[in-house]
RNA sequence: GGUGCCUUAGCUCAGUUGGUAGAGCAACGGACUGAAAAUCCGUGUGUCCCUGGUUCGAUUCCUGGAGGCACCA
């Protein structure tokens, strides 16, 4: 055994069964569960996040789940944090924690680290927005231009959430966003083992449309409802709630807008893979690999 | 049964005065440092319904079929 707990990071596609191998991963090196998924996060939202049932959160202790509510600002800088001091904590008592969740960059921030920046306060962001949508991306596009010709060279410069992310943090420390970029990654007291689950994408896929099926039966337009005053909150910028409230609002009949669901749904998990593809360091198994066989894979590794 | 119109990408359609074709949506590939279930970038994937004919060359023009739609019976 190595000087370093262990941290079993288990990530995959959407509706790919990451909760059921986590609670099994959990239970077999009796310990705990860190939910690294950005919208399970909050109370609100139950069915459409796909949050772990009641019987499955007894099942083994779970962090991070609906501990927020929708109306919190929260941040991967602020998980980062949270996450690493929770692991502390839970690494005096056991040797493993299991890590679970389909945000790869939440995942990663645990993991490897982001850099540190200042604050920004939020008052900023919003006079960014506004500039956005008065003078335009472009305006925008010259201001980092000039004000940090850096990473205006390797940023991706349509895209406004970048532009403005380095401009907020511009004016928020007077300094260059690039001059917080590359700080070496902090060291983790702990051992890092990626487990992917996958499956062929028409799996998936059907996967997928199913389990949307299930969430309208199981009252996810209900719960939309209950929260579309609340539409333009960033929690709410969520597959499953957005296109509900198309629905609300006359823009969709409800038929097309589960269809929708499934589509962003769909594209989603797309989006997962590219992300965790290039992870290379992901121990990848069939979705209907036993768990048994996986928790005997990670005692091979760990010994 | 008769007449007219239609048949081109997964879908809805455009187009080629004859030189094997292009939009939207879908799909697919990618990026990602505090909005990340967000946001952004890239890619055309095709027996142009079938069959003969004319032509150097036919998806395009002509003959004959097939299917669809409309109107008349």
């Amino acid at each position: 055994m190595s000087s370093k707990p262990l941290l079993i990071c288990v990530v995959g596609p959407t509706a790919i069964g990451k909760t059921a191998l986590a609670i099994a991963l959990a239970q077999a090196f009796e310990t705990e569960i860190i939910s690294a998924d950005s919208r399970q996060f909050f109370r609100e939202m139950t069915i459409g996040t796909a949050v772990p049932s009641a019987e499955e959160l007894a099942a083994a202790p779970h962090h991070f789940i609906q501990n927020l509510s929708i109306h919190d600002a929260y941040s991967v800088g602020d998980f980062e944090k949270d996450a690493l001091t929770l692991l502390e904590e839970l690494f005096t008592k056991h040797n493993v924690a299991i890590l679970v969740g389909g945000s790869g960059l939440y995942v990663d921030a645990v993991v490897k680290g982001l850099d540190t920046f200042p604050e920004v306060p939020s008052h900023i962001r919003e006079t960014l927005n506004l500039e956005l949508e008065e003078k335009g991306l472009e305006y925008l596009q010259q201001t980092l231009q000039k004000e940090d010709p850096l990473y205006y060279e390797k940023v991706d410069i349509h895209n406004p959430h970048r532009v403005i992310r380095a401009l907020e943090v511009i004016r928020a420390s007077g300094k260059p966003y690039s001059s917080f970029l590359n700080a070496p990654n902090a060291e983790r007291p702990f051992q890092t083992l990626y487990i992917g689950l996958n499956a062929e994408r028409e799996i998936v896929y059907d996967r997928i449309n199913r389990r949307v099926d299930i969430m309208v039966a199981n009252g996810l337009v209900e719960e939309a409802k209950a929260l579309f005053p609340y539409k333009h909150l960033n929690s709410l910028q969520t597959v499953g709630y957005r296109e509900l409230f198309s629905y609300f609002d006359g823009t969709f009949e409800l038929d097309t807008a589960i269809a929708e669901i499934k589509k962003n749904t769909r594209r989603f998990a797309k989006r997962q893979g590219t992300w965790f593809r290039k992870n290379e360091g992901i121990h990848w198994f069939d979705y209907t690999t036993p768990p048994s066989e996986i928790v005997n894979f990670i005692k091979t590794k760990n010994t």
